[in-house]
DNA sequence: GCTAGTGTTATAGTTAGCTATAACAGGAGA
DNA sequence: TCTCCTGTTATAGCTAACTATAACACTAGC
C-alpha cells in the first residue's frame, strides 16, 4: 500500500477509505482482522490515535467490530452493506461534481469511462501530449 | 450560486474552484471583475478573510490581478491557462481515483452517462435495487 | 473634500486534525 | 506468571481553517 497521503482529506478518513477499498476488492474478507492499530501507525508513520479514529469510523458504520485485546474484525455482511452504501454516496455526492468537471474541461466522459471499464490498469495518467487541436473547441469561442 | 459548502474541503478552496468554474463556463470573462470580497462574504455568510484567501489563490496562479480600491480582475489568457492546467490536474490527480472507485463499485458507463447527459437533475440516487445478479459478480467470488 | 465602494492588514479567539508520550485494559501462549 | 500482542484513554502541544471586529489604504464620482 501507498505510504502517502492526499492533503485534501484528513488522514483518518483516507485510512477508512483504504480499508473500505480492501473490503470491496476482497483483500480483506468478513471475519478477517484489520491490520492492528499499532502496526499501521508505525508502518505509515502516523499517530496511533489517528489510525484508531479511522477505524472507529468503520465501527460506527457497523462494518467492523472491536474486540479489546484481540483486534478489529470485519463484520458479516460488511461487503454488501458497503456496496450499497458506497454506491449511493458516490452517485449522489461525488459523480455529479466529477461529471460537471469533465464537461467543463471539454473532456469526453465516454472516453474516460472506456479506459475505466476496459483496462485493468489505470494507466490513464497521460492526457496525450498532442494538444494542438483539442476537442473543447466548441467552448473555446465564447 | 449555491450557498452551501462541502465539508470535505476548505471553504477558500471551494471559492477558488467556483470562480474557476465560472471562468471555464464563460460566466466570467477575461477583463471582468470578480464579485467583490465584501459582497461575497455577506452573500455567502462567510468571513471576508476567507474570501480573500480564496481569491489570492487565483492571484498566485496568475489568473487574476488585484487592483486596490478597484477590485480583482481576470487576466487575459486566464481561460486558456485554466483549460490546460485544470485538465492536467484532473486527469492525473482526480480521475485515477474516481476511476478506481467506479470499478470497485461495479458501476457501468451507461448508468453514469444517463444521469449526466439526458437529465438536468441528478436523480441518480437509486442504483437499481435489483441486486440479485450484479455486474461485479466477477469479483464476488474471491 | 467627502462618500462609498474597492482590497488589505491587525488582533484575537475557536475548532478540527494531528502529533508525542505515557499509561491503562484485556487476550493468548510459553 | 511473564511476555507480547491487541484496543483504549489521558495529557498536552502544534497548525490550519475559520470566525468577529476593526482599522488602514486606495479609487472614482459627486
Amino acid at each position: 500500500m501507498d505510504r502517502e497521503w492526499n492533503e485534501n482529506q484528513p488522514i483518518y478518513r483516507q485510512l477508512r477509505d483504504r480499508v473500505v477499498a480492501m473490503i470491496l476488492d476482497g483483500v480483506l474478507r468478513e471475519g478477517d482482522a484489520l491490520p492492528s492499530v499499532r502496526n499501521v501507525a508505525t508502518e505509515y508513520r502516523v499517530n496511533p490515535l489517528t489510525v484508531l479514529k479511522g477505524y472507529q469510523q468503520l465501527v460506527e458504520e457497523g462494518l467492523v467490530e472491536s474486540r479489546r485485546g484481540l483486534g478489529m474484525f470485519i463484520n458479516a455482511g460488511a461487503r454488501k452493506l458497503l456496496l450499497e452504501g458506497e454506491r449511493q454516496k458516490f452517485l449522489t455526492e461525488e459523480w455529479p461534481r466529477v461529471s460537471a468537471t469533465i464537461q467543463r474541461l471539454g473532456l469526453r466522459a465516454e472516453e474516460l469511462l472506456d479506459g475505466t471499464n476496459n483496462r485493468k490498469q489505470a494507466d490513464s495518467a497521460k492526457p496525450k501530449p498532442k494538444e494542438s487541436k483539442t476537442p473543447e473547441s466548441s467552448k473555446e469561442d465564447r
